[in-house]
DNA sequence: ATACTTACTTACATAAAGTAACCTTATTAT
DNA sequence: ATAATAAGGTTACTTTATGTAAGTAAGTAT
């Protein structure tokens, strides 16, 4: 690959890995097994869209999904070793924004925690 | 940072890297200074939006854009050393990518080749 | 004067993301 | 029996981002 052209394996990574919300639900998975009101919870995105991304992310082989027929009915959703795979490229990334990225400001406080 | 939630550092970090185009910019300019043409051309992205994207990464510190008044203008795209600092996030990329990326087929021969 | 080059902009169409309300199956409370 | 609650979604609709193509500005070269 030279200056010229970019490599399609390494493109084609890039797009699954960097469309919007798929990195921080991988990350997000790699604190380990988790249901979907818990990753909706914590990252703060809309049911249609953690559901959409998780189907992708199944269909790439990154994340696993398994159905234990409690009740209520229980869904984990887990990495498989190729999402596992990804986590040396998170811990470089909690590095860098360690070290270079700092908050714009405080969020406000909630006006109902008081 | 607890299974909760996010650290807003790594979020936000996320969020400017991850967004569309950025990570292969960024990976564009890890080979070195580089015009707009070179990684319009290499990036096959367009005009628009790679003028749109330069200012985004400008504005974060990531690139620095160098103005040579030669003529025609020759102006210059870098990384600053926060953006360098990105380097091993790529490279680890990099190793998932040629480890477990695998392309779907091979693209068709480009008739105005032959 | 006309055409060419680089580095962008603008205008417009299409696709993706965000928001809110609703659905389905099952369980428990009244 | 009926209502309320819960998980895990889906549907309909609005807003934002992306893609495409054409146009602009400054400075030569012919």
């Amino acid at each position: 690959m030279n200056q010229n052209s970019v490599c399609p394996r390494f493109e084609k990574g890039m797009r699954i890995v960097s469309k919007r919300w798929a990195g921080l639900i991988i990350h997000q998975l790699l604190k380990g097994p988790q249901r979907f009101c818990t990753i909706e919870t914590a990252l703060q995105i809309s049911g249609r869209l953690l559901s959409e991304r998780l189907k992708d992310l199944e269909h790439e082989g990154i994340v696993r999904r398994d159905v234990y027929p409690e009740t209520p009915v229980r869904i984990e959703y887990s990495l498989t070793d190729k999402g596992r795979a990804l986590a040396p490229v998170f811990w470089e990334m909690e590095k860098w924004t360690s070290a270079w990225i700092e908050l714009d400001e405080e969020p406000a406080a909630d006006p109902l925690s008081q």
